[in-house]
Parts: structure tokens; sequence; C-alpha cells
DNA sequence: CTGAAAGCGCTTACAG
DNA sequence: CTGAAAGCGCTTACAG
């Protein structure tokens, strides 16, 4: 690797000290007081030279880095996707970077992830906790890091949290279903303690309750580890009840492919013998027979809001935990 | 932001110096001869004090950040999103951290995306690179700076890369059309210099002229910037010509779906009407009316044997230009 | 067997 | 108006 240029080389070549160099470059030429030809020369041959600062040498002076820690739990599911694109789009905005890991749902990797962040001298984090991920992010709370969560949150941890309505949005989901003329209605979810699933559980299970349609076997959960072959067997059951549903909710993106995956297999017909709504947004619920509708979450919006909290908190503003509760929209209903 | 650990604090704990802590912790003992009790009480010592080495200062000194920088298009796209998840998985396991950044097929984004991770002192860069790019990558591999191109390359750069052979799938892609009874095949395609993309299209050509079925006004070329109206515009034209169209072979993720929505909005039925076949994996051609046949790249290969090479490099190990070209699988296809 | 010192590339009080 | 010095947290020759 070619010799990088530093700030002392380019205070030899002029013939300064490093100090001024510094300052100049850093615009501080004000309270150093450094001549205005003198800063002018600086920066001519700052970019003559092509210099460009450490910046590791520059976060380990400074204890700050300007990046922020992203982890997201698969960041090859299109969702989270991109919330990670937005994100990284908006905090270089800001100049700040952004480093994204992967906890594939497993509290352990997550754990890790975060202590490597921390290594790296991440400013902050945004994290889509895990399931039981929830000591972790305590102990980051508690030790004054910035934490943002996003997408889930834990009743117990009062840090900021940006996230969906989810009961609200389930609730009117399942109405939409009803609207439909559905009469018995399942719902696929994964079996989670986690508060943003329950509450998609409970909005279903409220717009079901008030229509005298509430049946609990038709609210199937399973696991992400084992989700195709769990969602087989709920879609079976589901089918061949002597009351077989006919409309099904989908609590995630990917119960929701691998659900019409499957529904396809069987040979049912979508909207005809069968309707569903789904949650988050992908490519293929444009592109089955029929569209198929599902809960648009505002993701730009999501990653931008929180992006803005993790910096406030980094730069220092005193915040009272936020809770940002945002209202989704459904797509691709049918006219 | 709770004040960390450092290896002094060990250091004063002990009563030792800075630099038997640091051998200690870096397995290096032996070298530095320390006792073998001595080394222990540090192990420990570093443990309940909760001890994590500043990677930042590591590199400074070192010179090395054991992170790879990585340079893609766009990460919200599927295929790049599977590719960044599986080079991320892999190195991780070889004890390297991946950064990455999006450059959004653009050329001045990608020039500033390279010289942030130059700043942020990455080892080495997989790069997915922009059609103009070709200045940018050529500086970094002049100066000595490990590169691996990933997906595509230039003609006139002679650095390592990994990609399918684009000539070769394009062709048997092709070929999978014609064997379908397809008789007048169009081909929609990026307007770009890039190999891969001229590939693509001499594959697509080639197989038409082996059977005397080449028509270049078949051949639509869209730009990534207008996708949208283009791709209309283009199958407008390939459906409404005296010789419409029975087959195509669409060049890219994007192009595909794009191209799919419209010719759901147009009622062409797929594959009785026309037959297609696209690039890359997406969830939606598993879930619209019939399968889409679609060429699979081998991702997590591609992933692993970039950060193969990219690390080989770093660690200095003499290497000649690789070019590795993998196959692909046409998937999907009818029974 | 172990410590003292230098240095990676910065920034920032301090002194003049 | 500007320089010398200290220090961020490490690692590594060097000296004993």
């Amino acid at each position: 690797m070619m010799t990088r240029v530093s700030l002392k080389d380019i205070a030899q070549e002029i013939g300064v000290s490093n100090a001024t160099v510094s300052l100049v470059l850093n615009g501080k030429e004000k309270e150093g007081r450094v001549s205005k030809e003198l800063a002018e020369r600086i920066r001519k041959k700052a970019v003559a030279m092509n210099y460009h600062p450490n910046a590791m040498a520059r976060a380990l002076r400074m204890g700050s880095s300007n990046t922020i820690g992203l982890i997201v739990t698969d960041s090859s599911n299109q969702f989270f996707a991109k919330l990670a694109f937005r994100i990284e789009e908006y905090a270089d905005s800001l100049g700040y970077s952004v480093i994204v890991a992967n906890s594939n749902e497993n509290d352990a990797k997550m754990e890790r992830m975060i202590q490597e962040l921390k290594n790296r001298q991440v400013d902050g984090f945004i994290i889509i906790p895990t399931e039981n991920g929830q000591g972790s992010i305590n102990n980051l709370v508690n030790s004054k890091v910035p934490v943002v969560l996003l997408d889930r949150y834990f009743e117990e941890i009062n840090t900021h949290h940006v996230l969906i309505d989810n009961f609200k949005t389930s609730r009117s989901a399942t109405e939409f279903l009803i609207n439909q003329g559905c009469k018995r209605i399942g719902l696929i979810i994964y079996k989670s303690e986690l508060p943003h699933m329950q509450e998609r559980r409970n909005g279903f299970a409220e717009a079901l309750k008030r229509n005298g349609m509430y049946v609990p076997a038709f609210i199937k959960e399973i696991n992400y580890q084992t989700i195709e072959e769990n969602i087989q067997k709920a879609i079976d059951d589901l089918l061949t009840r002597i009351d077989p549903v006919d409309g099904i909710l989908f609590a995630s993106n990917s119960i929701a492919i691998h659900s019409l995956k499957y529904l396809m297999k069987r040979n049912i017909n979508i909207p005809s013998d069968m309707k569903v709504i789904g949650f988050d947004e992908n490519d293929a619920f444009d592109l089955s027979r029929e569209p198929i509708p599902f809960v648009q979450q505002p993701i730009a919006e999501m990653g931008k809001l929180s992006v803005d909290l993790i910096i406030k908190q980094i730069e220092k503003e005193a915040l009272n935990p936020t809770h940002i509760e945002l209202l989704a929209d459904l797509q691709n209903l049918p006219n």
C-alpha cells in the first residue's frame, strides 16, 4: 500500500507545526488565529499532496468515531436490507458512517456484534434486538451508550425506540380481511415474547373479538429456525379442519413468502379460495397471480428518525427516552 | 459512555508494564518469555475487568485494521444484499469485519466511498464497480491496495475478479427459450460498456445466430436511472411490432422485476403468451402465476472466493491476478 | 524474565 | 500569530 500523506508531511513541506496544519484543516484557524494567507497555503498544499485524514487516529484522539453501529437480524431480508440502506444513506448525508452487522436472530451473536462494534469505537447503536437480547441491550443502556431500538423493543427497558403501531396496524389488516368477507381468519406468527409480535397478535385478536369471530385455534405460532416446515404444518392444519379458514394474516415478511409458496404448491387460489394480507413489502407481492395486500412500513421515515435520535444522543443533547410509533399503510388493496 | 478498561489499567492492577500485558493478551508470552503463572494472572484479570482491546488503537499502531471494505451498487437489491450477507458471514468467521458502502451506480459516489473507507484504514476492497469507475479502480490497483472486483470487471484492468461466465450463462438461458419453442426472442439489458453486460448480450446473440433467429431490433437497451419508463417503452415496442416477440431474456434482477410487473399490467400471460427467463434470484420468481425461470448465480461461493482472494492479498501472499469465472445454474425450469 | 521508550496520526490545551 | 508537548491505547524493537 502506498504510504499515505500525513499531517506532518504537510507541516514539513510548508515549514510549520502539525498543530497549525490541524487547526487550518479543521476550519479552526480563527481559534488558532492563523493568518489568512498561511491558511490558504496549507489548504492548497493539502489538496496538492492528496491529503486525507486518518479517521482512526482522529477517532482515537477524539474518543469518537462518527460511526453508528447498526445491528439487524438478517440483512438479506428485503425489509431489513431497505431499512439499512436508508439508514446508511441518511447517516452519510449527516457525516456519519454506518457499520452493519447481522445477528441472525441469535442472542449470542448479537452480544458478540455489540462487543465488536464497541471495540471499533462506534459512537452509538441502532439495533433490531433479538428475542432474548434484553440483557445485552440493558447493559448497553445502563453504561450510557447511545442506543435506539428499531422495529422492536422491550417493555422493561426504557430507552429510545422507533417502530410502527403494531397493534393498530395488525387490527386494521385483520379488519381488511373481515371487510373482504372472510368468516374464519387465521394468523401465522412467530412464537415470540417480543412485544411487537404480541401486539400484532393482540391487534388481530381484537379485530376478531369485536366481530365475534375470534377462534384461538386459528392462531399458529412458528419458530424462525424451522420456519419452512412449521409453516407447512400450520397451513395444512388451517386448511384441513372441519371449519377451514378463508383468510390469513401473515405476521412478517418471511412468513408471508414461505406461506405463499406453500399455498401455491397446494393449488390454493388467492384471493378466490383464500384471502391474505402480509407484513412488509416484497417484490413478490406485486407479482403473484393477484397482487398480495400487505402492510407497508414507512421504512425511509423509520430510518431517518432512528438516525436523528442516535445522533442527538451522541451529540449529548439531553434527551428523555423517546418512543416513536408510526402508522403503517395497507398496500395492494383490491379496488 | 462508561470509561473503558485499557491495557494500562490491567498493568497497573497487576503491577507490571503495558508491554507484558500486551504480549500475554496477544498470545505472545513465549516471545516475551513471560512466566506461565504471571500470564495466567494477567488473563484472569483481563476477564475480571471486562477488558476489550481498542480496535482503533491497535489498527493505528499496526497499520492494518482487519477490516474489508465492500462497495456494492445497491445493498437493497436482493442479489447484492445476499452477496453482502455471505461476505460478512464468511469474513467474520476468519476474523475480519466488513464495512459495506453503497455507490448507487454512481461513479462519483463510488470514488467518495473508496476514499472514506481508505480513511477508515480498511485493509482491502471488494468492489462491484460502477460503469465508469475504471479510473478509481485503476488508482486503487496502481497504489497496491488489495482489490477484488466482484460480479463485474474491466477489460483493461488486470486485477483479481470473481464473477460468473456471463457469456455461456446468457447463451444457455437463451437456448432454454429456444427449446421452449420461442421463435422471436427479445433481450432487455442495460446500456452499458461493462464487459459482463456485453457478454450477456453476446451470449444471447450467439445462441440466436446459431439458430438463425438473430434480430438486432429485438435487443432493447435501457438506463438504470430511468429503468421503469424505459422498460415500459421497450416492452410496448417488443409487443406491438408486426412480428411481436414470444420470449424475453431479462439481463438483471431489477430488469426482470420491473418487466414482469409491466407484463402483468398489460395482461400478458406467462408462460402461455410469453416465455421469459431472468438473471438472479428473487422471491418474486417463485410466487408469480407460474414460477419464473432464472439464472441462479452461486452467491455463497462468489462471496467466499472474493473474501479468500482479498485476504490472501492482505496477508501478502504473492499473488498473480486471479480471474475466477463460475458457472451459474438455471432454476425454476418447467418439468 | 521484564520494563522503559518510541511511535502510529491525530487534536488540544498551554505557553509564548 | 505560532510552536512544543502531551496523550488517545495500543505494539514492538531494545535494553537489561
